[in-house]
DNA sequence: ATGACTCAGGAACTGAGA
């Protein structure tokens, strides 16, 4: 089984990329954030016509999360449990079931964060404590278990280009790195750190000022894995070309496999 | 030093992104 994780920057201007990326890389689900668009206006039938099951949870102009998966998706729920008052749509779960083996699947769109000193930064903050509360509450169901997505965190210096340029941007502020460590030190795992000794692998390239030519990237979206889904892993990569077509989102799909049967 | 692009919304621009 594979299962992918993508933020699109808009579905609607990229449904020819995602097509075309499913065609060749065929997962199994597909985290997919920021489509920016609302429910009723999800391509749905381009999708169902290639097999997947959908599921969206959308917003008028921003934000915006969807989940396709080959098989059906159970248990479908939206929203990150904790603050009421968070009215954007960045959350979305679901449990496939393949063969008796149930996986329970998190999309997450996680907050910028910037600019630090406004209200956005908190908002960052709270969303990631929300979200260990909820880490470590499926944790105990000792079940496969994966959180993918947006996660507009840089975990360490490896994974930024130029690790200087981010030391004051809300995806690197030590209060960022530290609420990811303490989700991932719940027991999860870093798909593609757990698959991989290479530096330089990146999920993000800016569209301004060359930084894809000049591959200047950080590494923002994550697969992170219960121990019972990092035990059936078999290798995890980031689908890097998808940036060289023409119009790209300015993330790629990073992906990990697992040994469950589809 | 700053901005550089690319989206949505809505009809010229702003806000958001990271």
């Amino acid at each position: 089984m594979r299962i992918a994780t993508w933020n699109v920057n808009s579905i609607r201007q990229r449904l020819d990329h995602a097509v075309r990326w499913l065609g060749e890389a065929a997962p199994d689900v597909v985290c997919l954030q920021e489509i920016k668009c609302q429910d009723e206006a999800f391509p749905r039938e381009a999708f169902e016509a290639l097999g997947y099951n959908v599921a969206v949870h959308g917003q008028k102009g921003f934000n915006g999360v969807a989940l396709l998966s080959k098989l059906p998706l159970e248990d479908v729920t939206t929203g990150l449990p904790g603050d009421d008052g968070d009215v954007q749509s960045r959350f979305i779960e679901a449990v496939v079931s393949a063969k008796g083996t149930a996986v329970r699947i998190c999309c997450l769109y996680l907050p910028n964060g910037n600019p630090p000193d406004t209200e956005k930064y908190p908002y960052k903050l709270g969303f990631m404590a929300r979200l260990r509360a909820l880490a470590a509450a499926r944790l105990e169901l000792e079940e496969p278990f994966i959180l993918a997505g947006d996660f507009n965190v840089i975990p360490t210096e490896a994974d930024a280009a130029v690790p200087e340029a981010w030391v004051n941007d809300a995806l690197f502020l030590p209060p960022t790195r530290t609420a990811f460590r303490d989700l991932v030190n719940l027991g999860l795992t870093d798909a593609i750190r757990a698959t991989s000794d290479s530096n330089r692998i990146y999920s993000f390239w800016d569209y301004q000022a060359g930084a894809w030519q000049r591959d200047l990237g950080i590494r923002i979206d994550h697969l992170l894995l219960s121990p019972q889904a990092a035990d059936r892993l078999i290798a995890a990569g980031v689908d890097k070309h998808v940036r060289s077509w023409e119009k790209p989102s300015d993330h790629v799909p990073v992906w990990a496999d697992f040994s469950i049967a589809a």
